[in-house]
DNA sequence: CTCCCGGTCC
DNA sequence: GGACCGGGAG
């Protein structure tokens, strides 16, 4: 029986129901912060597991608790020891947020964590997913955690095609878990849904076969495995502007040898002007001073705009036409080109193609 | 080797 | 939306 939400999430007992049974034949049971409803392990193996996996994770854990047995001893302890402890862990802000969290445990509740993930997520440290993970495991508590592992089975099982990072996915994925939580058996669906991201639905190679969602999964049903989640986009690479002007006189156009380093470095272009001084409406007013270093400006004239895109950025080239009435003389680094032969000048690709383009309507 | 990943904080 | 860090994947 599935019914919807007050937020139009779909509720679907069936999906915790499957990854409980599954939590409780194939999961994972004996982790030394299993097993227990102690707060104080729980916190310190929630936030050791932050970024960090299982494997690396035991040893510390061993080690801390062995050095900082109560919540009272890590409160109590010189932060020196504490980071030392931490020392490898990686991700130091969590060692230092683990200890003002322990002394504020300490001084705000009797050194008992509060039970009410609102209140957990107002510790240092402690976002809203952790807080609801400790609330599961040390009270019972019925409230959506939504780590790396989660957005990852979420995203394959719901077939979402967006980058779970941005916020309306996020929050849609947020809404999910939440209508997703089983009525009972927090502790076996919260540990069930961790340990299936972290054992049959990872990042790479996922063992499809023995999922017990493999049947309601849409990337499995679509072989979308490998794509889903979307990956985060490359980081947006920047833009930059530049004017080039096309400097016409006698079937010629001005030519300028470029720098040997930077872009197109050695080769010849077109005049370049910065482009932030060229933009807009303004544009060609702009460019007809500079253009009269180049001779007598009889007239200036807008080409569209083209986009070239390299590996680190996107250049947005605004062309302008300058047609001169006579020459100035003009050296290195200048110097003029036949536009019949434009086709052999030791040009950048889109600096020959704009010029091809330009010439082409002539050629008719 | 380089690329990619990740909770929380800012 | 990037910084923090170390580890895993390719």
């Amino acid at each position: 029986m599935k019914r919807l939400t007050e937020f139009g999430q779909l509720e679907d007992p069936s999906f915790s129901a499957a990854v409980i049974d599954w939590q409780k034949s194939h999961g994972r049971h004996a982790l030394p912060w299993q097993n227990t409803r102690d707060a104080y392990r729980i916190w310190l193996s929630e936030i050791m597991l932050q970024q960090t996996q299982v494997a690396a994770v035991l040893a510390y854990y061993a080690r801390f608790l062995e050095r900082f047995p109560t919540l009272h001893d890590l409160a109590a302890a010189p932060s020196e020891e504490v980071m030392a402890q931490w020392s490898g862990l990686g991700y130091y802000t969590r060692a230092r947020n683990l200890h003002a969290c322990a002394k504020r445990v300490v001084d705000e509740y009797g050194g008992l964590f509060p039970s009410d993930p609102a209140l957990l997520a107002d510790l240092p440290g402690i976002g809203r997913s952790t807080a609801a993970a400790i609330s599961a495991f040390s009270n019972g508590t019925r409230a959506a955690i939504l780590d790396g592992n989660v957005k990852r089975v979420f995203a394959r099982v719901f077939g979402i095609d967006e980058f779970p990072g941005v916020k309306a996915v996020e929050d849609g994925l947020w809404r999910r878990a939440q209508a997703l939580l089983p009525q009972d058996g927090i502790e076996s669906y919260t540990q069930g849904l961790m340990d299936l991201g972290a054992t049959l639905c990872t990042r790479s190679k996922p063992d499809c076969p023995r999922c017990p969602l493999r049947e309601r999964c849409v990337a499995h049903a679509t072989g979308r495995t490998a794509e889903l989640p979307v990956r985060k986009p490359k980081k947006t690479i920047p833009e930059k502007q530049a004017a080039l002007l096309v400097v016409i006189e006698g079937g010629q156009v001005l030519l300028e040898q470029r720098a040997q380093s930077g872009i197109w470095g050695g080769l010849m272009s077109l005049p370049e002007v910065d482009g932030h001084a060229v933009r807009g409406a303004l544009g060609i007013d702009a460019v007809a001073p500079v253009g009269s270093a180049f001779g007598e400006v009889e007239e200036v004239s807008a080409l569209l705009p083209l986009v070239h895109v390299f590996t680190h950025y996107r250049l947005h080239i605004a062309p302008f036409q300058v047609a001169l009435s006579r020459r100035a003389h003009l050296g290195a680094p200048y110097l003029w080109w036949d536009l019949a032969r434009i086709d052999s000048a030791p040009l950048p690709a889109p600096v020959k193609k704009l010029l091809l383009e330009l010439c082409a309507p002539s050629l008719f």
